[in-house]
RNA sequence: CGGGGCGUGGCGCAGUUUGGUAGCGCACCCGCUUUGGGAGCGGGGGGUCGCAGGUUCAAAUCCUGUCGCCCCGACCA
C-alpha cells in the first residue's frame, strides 16, 4: 500500500505542545499521530491509527495462536451484573455512570470479569466444554481522578483483556502459563525492553499474579533489578538474601550503658561514638525495634508485633501490608503506649517485649552471631552487643524493610538499582470468585457440579503506543520497530524535477508490487522539511530519490543508527525487501 | 482532594504592572525566485482576548463571580 503524503491527513508541528510533558506525548503530538480531545481521551490520526492497528494485529496474533477466542462486549454495561460481583460500590468513583432516559443505571466499563463469566455461564453447561479462553480489544472507561501523560493514562484507552475459564487449578496453572508465554511473544516482537516482575499475591488465596513493565523513566511504577543478572521485581516481592551465620564463640558479653536523651537512632550513635567504648558505631550497627498493631479479617481486637530491623533501615508500609496481608496493619498511637507500660519509647528492647508475650518478627539480616546495640526497656539506656542466637531469639522473620539501591540482589548476582516501568501487561489467577458470584459451574461426569475457576490477562494496547515511543525516540523524533511503524519505508522524493518524481514514483510502486508499506513524500516542499517530517515520524527506513539517481544510486537511510548506503536503482527493490523481512 | 501555573487566530507565545486602533513567530492562501537539511521577497485571510456580571467616555488590561485546562503530590491499574 502508498500513502501519499501529498494527500495525507497529517500536519506536523515544528514546536512542542504546551501541555505536554513526557517524550511520548511531545512526540505523538508533534508528529501527527494524536490530538487530544478532553482530559485523558485522544483522537487517533490516519499515522496513529495505523500503529495502533498494528499492535492490535500482534497481539491478535499471538492470542489466536494458543487458542483463545475473540469476541466483543458493548463498553455500555448495565449495572446489575458488577451489583452481583460488589463492583459498583467497590469501584467508587473511578467508574462513569449514567443514566438512561428512563433512570436505569448504566456503566462505561472500566473492565469485564462480570460479562464473560456470565456469558460462558450462558453458553456452556458441561465439563466436556472447558476449558476455554476468551479475549476482546475493547475500549475502556475509567474516570481517573488525574489523566496525565498523554496516552499513557487517559479516561478512555484500548485494551486486550482475556479470561480463562477451567475446571481445575492445575487447568488454570496452564492457562496462565499460555498466556505468560504469549505475551513474552508479543512483547518481543513489539521490539519491546521490559521486565517481568511479581506483583504482590494479594489477598485471593495468594493467587500467581505477574506485571509486565516496558522499562522507561517516565514509568509510574518503581521496580528493582540487579545490575548484573536478568533479576527485576516489585519492590513489595524483594526477599533480601539471608547472610551466613556467625559464630557465638567469642562475642563479648552484652552490656547495659547509660545513654541520656537517646531516643532516636541518631542520637543513639551520636552518643556511643562520644562515650569511649573503643570502636566506630554506625546505625547499621543498631536494632531498631518497631511495634505495630494488627487485627485480622473478623477480629475486632487489635494485636501488637514487633519488627526488628537494623537502625539504618526503614520499614516500608507497602511491604509490610503485603506480608501480614490479609491482616490489616496499624501504626501505634499514644493510647497504645499508655496501655502497655512495658513500651517504653525509644528504648525498646526484645526482652521486654518477648515477656510480655508480643510476638517479635526480626529483619533476615538478624541471623544468629550478629550483635546490636538496642533498647534496654528502660528510659536512657541501650545495650550493646545483644547478640542473636545467644541473648535474645526472634519468634520469626520479617522481611519489611526499605530496599535499597545498592543492596546485594536475591538471586547473588550484582546489587539492585532502582528503575520506572510503564505496567503494559498484567496477568493473574483470579480463582473462583466470579465463579462464585454467579454460580459458574460445569456438570462433572459423575454429574456433578464443578465450580470453575478462572484468570484474567489485559495488556494496555493504546498504552503500548506510547510505551514503546518512550523507549524509542531521539532529538529528531520518534523511532518505531519494524513490527508496529506506520510504513515498511519512507520515500523521501528530494527534489521536484520530473526524473526524481517519475523516479520515486515508479520505486514506490515497486515497493508496493513487492508487498511493502511505503509512506511516499511526493509533496511540493523543500529537502529539509521532508528529512525532518521524516525523522520525525519515524519509519524505521527511508529511502531517499534524489541527486544520486542521475547517477543511477538512491538512498537508504536507516533512522535509529543514521547510517546511509547507496543502493543502485535497480536492486534497491530487492535490498529493501530484504531489509524489511530481514 | 492538597499545592502551583495557565486560559489572547490552527499551534507556540507577547501585551495585563500603568485602561486608549489586538500583536509576534510557526502554520495557511496568492505571486515571483529558490530546491540535499524546517528557503527568500512581496501580497493576503483568519482572533466576540474562557464565560458572566460590574466599574469607566473607553476593558485583553481594573473589580466580583464562574467555568475549564496543565503540572506536582495523594489516589488508582
Amino acid at each position: 500500500m502508498i500513502t501519499r503524503m501529498s494527500s495525507l491527513f497529517l500536519r506536523t508541528l515544528r514546536e512542542d505542545p504546551a501541555d505536554a510533558e513526557v517524550p511520548s506525548h511531545k512526540l505523538l503530538v508533534r508528529a501527527g499521530y494524536v490530538r487530544r480531545v478532553a482530559p485523558g481521551g485522544y483522537s487517533w490520526l490516519p499515522l496513529g491509527l495505523k500503529v495502533l492497528r498494528n499492535i492490535e494485529r500482534v497481539v491478535r496474533e499471538e492470542m489466536d495462536a494458543f487458542g483463545a477466542q475473540e469476541i466483543q462486549f458493548p463498553a455500555l454495561l448495565p449495572k446489575e451484573p458488577y451489583e452481583a460481583t460488589n463492583r459498583w460500590e467497590e469501584y467508587g468513583p473511578n467508574i462513569f455512570r449514567l443514566k438512561d432516559r428512563k433512570g436505569a443505571d448504566y456503566l462505561l466499563g472500566p473492565t469485564h470479569e462480570e460479562l464473560f463469566t456470565l456469558t460462558v455461564k450462558g453458553e456452556f453447561s458441561s465439563y466436556k466444554d472447558y476449558p476455554v479462553t476468551l479475549y476482546q480489544i475493547q475500549t475502556k472507561y475509567r474516570d481517573e481522578a488525574r489523566p496525565r501523560a498523554g496516552i499513557l493514562r487517559g479516561r478512555e484507552f484500548l485494551m486486550k483483556d482475556s479470561y480463562s475459564f477451567d475446571l481445575t487449578d492445575e487447568g488454570l496453572s496452564q492457562s496462565y502459563q499460555d498466556h505468560r508465554d504469549a505475551y513474552i511473544r508479543i512483547f518481543d516482537r513489539l521490539g519491546m525492553e521490559y521486565v517481568i516482575v511479581s506483583a504482590t499475591s494479594g489477598a485471593m488465596g495468594g493467587s500467581a499474579s505477574e506485571e509486565f513493565l516496558a522499562v522507561a523513566e517516565t514509568g509510574e511504577d518503581t521496580f528493582v533489578r540487579s545490575t548484573e543478572s536478568g533479576y527485576a521485581a516489585n519492590v513489595e516481592a524483594v526477599r533480601t538474601p539471608v547472610p551466613a551465620a556467625l559464630p557465638l564463640e567469642g562475642k563479648p558479653e552484652a552490656q547495659v550503658h547509660h545513654t541520656p536523651n537517646t531516643p532516636t537512632i541518631e542520637s543513639l550513635v551520636d552518643f556511643l561514638n562520644g562515650a569511649n567504648l573503643g570502636r566506630a558505631f554506625t546505625a547499621a550497627d543498631t536494632l531498631k525495634n518497631v511495634i505495630v498493631k494488627t487485627r485480622k479479617p473478623g477480629e475486632k481486637d487489635w494485636t501488637l508485633v514487633a519488627i526488628a530491623l537494623p537502625g539504618d533501615r526503614e520499614v516500608d508500609f507497602k511491604r509490610l501490608e503485603a506480608a501480614l496481608e490479609p491482616a490489616e496493619v496499624a501504626m501505634l498511637e499514644e493510647a497504645d503506649f499508655a496501655r502497655n507500660s512495658f513500651l517504653v519509647k525509644g528504648y525498646i528492647g526484645p526482652a521486654a517485649l518477648q515477656a510480655n508475650g508480643v510476638q517479635y518478627l526480626a529483619d533476615p539480616r538478624v541471623v544468629t552471631g550478629t550483635a546490636w546495640v538496642t533498647g534496654a526497656d528502660k528510659a536512657d539506656h541501650h545495650v550493646v552487643d545483644l547478640t542473636a542466637g545467644r541473648d535474645f531469639t526472634p519468634d520469626g522473620v520479617i522481611d519489611v524493610a526499605e530496599v535499597r539501591a545498592g543492596d546485594p540482589s536475591p538471586d547473588g548476582k550484582g546489587v539492585l538499582e532502582a528503575a520506572r516501568g510503564i505496567e503494559i501487561g498484567h496477568i493473574f489467577q483470579l480463582g473462583r470468585k466470579y465463579a462464585d458470584a454467579f454460580s459458574l459451574d460445569a456438570l462433572g461426569p459423575d454429574s456433578k457440579p464443578v465450580r470453575i475457576t478462572m484468570g484474567s490477562y489485559g495488556i494496555g494496547v493504546s498504552r503500548l503506543v506510547a510505551a514503546i515511543a518512550e523507549q524509542s525516540y531521539d532529538e529528531r523524533g520518534l523511532i518505531w520497530p519494524r513490527n508496529v511503524a506506520p510504513a515498511d519505508v519512507h520515500v523521501v522524493i528530494a527534489g521536484k524535477d520530473e526524473t526524481l518524481t517519475a523516479g520515486g514514483e515508479k520505486l514506490a510502486a515497486e515497493l508496493d508490487a513487492a508487498g511493502l508499506k511505503v509512506l511516499l513524500d511526493d509533496r511540493k516542499a523543500s529537502p529539509g522539511v521532508k528529512f525532518a517530517d521524516a525523522e520525525l515520524i519515524g519509519v524505521p527506513t527511508i529511502l531517499v530519490v534524489g541527486r544520486g539517481l542521475a547517477n543511477g544510486v538512491v538512498e537508504v537511510k536507516d533512522r535509529k543508527s543514521g547510517e546511509r548506503v547507496e543502493v543502485p536503482v535497480e536492486s534497491a527493490v530487492q535490498h529493501l525487501v530484504e531489509l524489511v523481512k530481514h
